[in-house]
DNA sequence: GTCTATAACGCGATAGAC
DNA sequence: GTCTATCGCGTTATAGAC
């Protein structure tokens, strides 16, 4: 943002790519709060402009299109979550993987209310890229289940895929509790839910 | 629908209620099938008029705006969701109520899948009316967990709040693999949550 | 009761000045 | 590298003919 005497070298075009970027994170996040809080029909390429302090014709010089935009602001958030689940579940033995799954997903997203609007509306509306695949994410969590109960000798039979699905979508509604109500503990929802999925796969 | 000689008087002016209320449900389908494949931002006047076979205008003599259209498609399906799933709770004992109304939440959206995808606009994007307001869904499940345990005499604490929200979540996501993959099988899904929940629920 | 025609606006995107 | 200006399209909604 602000000028140094160094930022002046007119010289070389390599210096601008950083500015650049800066710009693209700027429009990035102006546009997963814009996400969040008028959902993905209500984030024009106008507001996005307005919320960064430029034009239309200046976003759409940074990146080719809106929608461009908006897939590199879902691939932002998603990276984001991903990683920091995939590093709290190898941070435990395998029988603790399943619980640190619930609660790294929910403590994520209780701590980024923003990223967890635009992960919503991408997963409905396909808002980056095309249709969402489903199996995308109950499968590692499949077998995350199985690693858990391989790790404990469990051998009984179980519906290991409806159990993923089960797990993630009671982990969005509790994410979204969170979201409409301030006051909801998050902590002691993932509790109940872990001792839940516990008691089934364990059984 | 069919023209009886008792509908030909054409000295009252409320026969033409009738004809008029046929156009507005035929509206209120063409809709909900959009919203189905289009998604609520894909759906605009011009393709419910078109849908129709009628033209923009014609609809907008029928719906003030293109918004009451969707309202009314969005009551139309909750209606019809919410009056199957009270009529087979109210069918068994207290005890089986939790299980009932899973069974038939998942029954109804797997018989309906067009009312599905439009029920998951309206709760993300308020698509009928205002903000989507989360209690509305829990609470009356809540209501039903501590009937239940109260019939059988279970007086540990819970949660059920967090239950029934968890409850809610399962039951979306369940819905939404059935309708990404035809060859899911509900009922199978729907006996693994009951399961979960029970367990959870009597324990 | 349904139509044509059109108003009025917001959208994404482009061209070209600077 | 960012601007102004504008194009072309789709949108909701209205006015008035028939």
């Amino acid at each position: 943002m602000a000028k140094s005497p160094r930022d002046q070298d007119t010289s070389r075009p390599r210096q601008l790519t950083l500015t650049e970027q800066a710009r693209r994170t700027q429009l990035v996040e102006v546009t997963i709060g814009l996400v969040a809080e008028r959902g993905y029909a209500g984030t024009s390429l106008s507001r996005i402009a307005e919320g960064a302090g430029i034009t239309k014709a200046a976003v759409l010089y940074h990146f080719p299109s809106k929608d461009a935009v908006v897939s590199a602001a879902h691939e932002h958030v998603l990276t984001a979550l991903t990683g920091h689940v995939a590093e709290a579940v190898e941070a435990v033995p395998p029988e603790g993987g399943p619980a640190a799954y619930v609660r790294a997903m929910i403590g994520h997203l209780r701590e980024h209310p923003r990223h967890t609007r635009m992960i919503v509306e991408a997963m409905t509306q396909g808002g980056g890229d095309g249709d969402y695949d489903p199996s995308l994410r109950w499968r590692p969590l499949a077998s995350l289940l199985a690693a858990a109960r391989q790790a404990r000798g469990v051998t009984s039979e179980l519906d290991l895929r409806t159990l993923a699905i089960t797990i993630g979508g009671a982990v969005d509604a509790i994410v979204a509790e969170r979201l409409a109500d301030d006051g909801y503990d998050t902590g002691a929802a993932a509790d109940l839910l872990v001792a839940m999925v516990d008691r089934t796969l364990f059984a």
